[in-house]
DNA sequence: CGGAGGCAAGAGCAGTGCTCTCTTTGTTGA
DNA sequence: TCAACAAAGAGAGCACTGCTCTTGCCTCCG
C-alpha cells in the first residue's frame, strides 16, 4: 500500500498546516490525500453516484471499514471532493486572471477569467457536476464550501471594480422594483464590492448565475446539435454578458 | 395492491393510445402510470439518487422482479420520469404563455413565461434537477427527450418572433467572430426561430441558458445568503435578458 | 518501559439492482 | 370450447453497497 501513496507525498490540502509532527499525523495525511485521489479518479471515470467507498478502498488495498478513520462517512468523502473542486476552479480563474495581466481591456480579461472556468469545467465535468449540478442526496451544503465557492466570483468582481476605478463602467438600467434589492444586495456584498453601483452588482450576480448556466448547459449535453462551434458562442456570449454589466468594450474588438 | 392502483385509473401519458383493447393492457397501462407515480413521489422526497427500485415495489406492494416486467432498468425508470418532467415544464410555460394573453408587452409576456418555469422549478426540485442539474451516472439523454425538451425554448422563442413580426425587436449587436456560428444558428433553428436576424437567434439561444443558470443557482443553493428578494431579483434579470435579446421595454414599466 | 490510543482487519447487517426459475392467469387461434 | 401460448407475479439468489462493531497489533508519549 505504501508504493500507491508515495505519488501522494507532500500532498498537503492545507496549506496553512503546522510542520510535520510524527511520523503518525505524516502517515495519516499521506492515506487521507491518497483516498482523495483515489475518490477523486472514480468521480471521474465513474461519476459521483457511482463513487464508492469499498472500491476505493479495494484500490488502495486497505479494508473498507479501515477508510473509516478518515472519512466519518461517503458524503464527507464527498464534501472533501466538493471542496477541493471549488479551490481548483478558483485557482483556475485566479490563475486566467493573473495571467490576462492589468490591461485596460476588462472586457477581454472578463472574457478569458471565464473561458478559463470554462476549460476547467471541460476537463473535469463530474467535479463541476459536484459543485454545480443538483446537489447530492440527502446533503446540504456545509459552511466550509462558502469562502472557496466565492474565489471565481473574486475575480470577476474584481475586474469590474478596477474598471469601475478607471471610470469606465456605466452601471445597466434598474428599475424601480429592483431598486432596494440591488441596494441590498451591494450592502451585503460590499466587502466584494466595494463601492461598484447597486446596479452593477445586480448585473455581476446575475451575470455569475448566467455564466455557469451558459457552462452548466453545454456540458450536461443541452447544446447537442444546437450550437456547434461552442467555444466562439461561449466567447460571444461572454462577451455580451461583459457588456450587460457595464464594461466597455464594442462586440468584436481587435 | 389494486386499490393502490385505482387512484391512477385513466391517466394515460400518451394521449394518442389506441382505444381499450383488453383488461390486460388495461392493467398494463395502470400499473406503469402507478408505478411512475410511487417514483415521483420517491423522488421529490428523496431524490433521483435515493429512488429505489425496491421501494417502489415495496410500497406498491408488489415483489421487485415484478417491476422489471414494466420497465428494464432503473435507468429506464428514471428516463420516463425525465420525458414526464420535460413535459411537465414545458405545459407549465405554454400555459402561462396563454394566460398572457396577446397584448404587445412582449418582454412581460416573456418575464411571465420564465417566471412560470422558475415557479415549477421551485415546486418541483428534484424533477427539475433531474433535467437541469448533473446528468444521472452512466446515462446518457435518448433521443425521446429532445422534443419535449424543446417545449419551453419553442415558447420564448415564439414571444420574441411575434414582437419581430410586429417590427419591435432590436437585433443585439454581433461581432464578426461571432457572425458564422450565429448564422448557422439561424439556419440549423429556422424550422422554430422563422426568419429572426442570427443576431437574435444567438442571444436567444445565451438567454436560454442563461434562465436556467438563473434558476438552477437558486434551487442549487448557490444564492444562499446572497440574493434574498429571490423572486424581484430573477424578474429583474429577466426583463434585462429580455432586452438582451431584443424585446423592447424600459427597465421597470408600469 | 508500560499504558493508551490510533489504526487495520474481519465479520456482519440491512439494503440495493438485477437475473433466474417456477407458477398462475389472461388471451387467442383451431 | 379448449388447449397452446405468452404475459405477469412470486421467490430465491448473486454481487454489490454503506456502515457498525469487535478484536487485536503497534506506535507514540509520559
Amino acid at each position: 500500500m505504501l508504493s500507491l501513496l508515495s505519488g501522494a507525498l507532500g500532498f498537503w490540502q492545507t496549506p496553512g498546516m503546522s510542520a510535520v509532527r510524527g511520523a503518525r499525523e505524516r502517515a495519516r495525511a499521506e492515506v487521507t490525500a491518497a483516498i482523495k485521489d483515489e475518490a477523486r479518479r472514480q468521480l471521474a471515470t465513474e461519476g459521483a453516484a457511482r463513487l464508492s467507498l469499498r472500491a476505493v478502498a479495494r484500490e488502495l488495498g486497505m479494508v473498507s471499514s479501515a477508510l473509516y478513520r478518515y472519512f466519518p462517512s461517503r458524503d464527507d468523502l464527498l464534501t472533501a471532493l466538493i471542496v477541493d473542486a471549488y479551490d481548483a476552479v478558483g485557482e483556475a480563474a485566479e490563475q486566467a486572471a493573473a495571467r490576462a495581466g492589468e490591461g485596460t481591456d476588462w472586457a477581454g480579461r472578463w472574457v478569458e477569467v471565464a473561458a478559463a472556468v470554462r476549460v476547467w469545467a471541460l476537463a473535469h465535468p463530474h467535479e463541476y457536476g459536484l459543485i454545480y449540478g443538483s446537489p447530492v442526496p440527502g446533503y446540504t451544503a456545509p459552511g466550509d464550501t462558502v469562502p472557496p465557492a466565492a474565489r471565481v466570483a473574486s475575480v470577476l468582481i474584481g475586474i469590474v471594480r478596477e474598471a469601475h476605478r478607471a471610470g469606465a463602467v456605466t452601471p445597466p438600467p434598474l428599475g424601480d422594483e429592483a431598486a432596494p434589492e440591488a441596494e441590498r444586495l451591494a450592502g451585503d456584498l460590499a466587502e466584494l464590492t466595494g463601492d461598484l453601483p447597486p446596479a452593477v452588482v445586480a448585473a455581476l450576480v446575475a451575470a455569475w448565475a448566467q455564466l455557469f448556466g451558459l457552462i452548466s448547459f453545454e456540458l450536461f449535453g443541452h447544446f447537442h446539435r444546437v450550437v456547434e462551434d461552442r467555444e466562439r458562442f461561449f466567447t460571444h456570449s461572454l462577451r455580451a454578458l461583459a457588456r450587460s454589466v457595464g464594461l466597455p468594450g464594442g462586440p468584436a474588438p481587435v
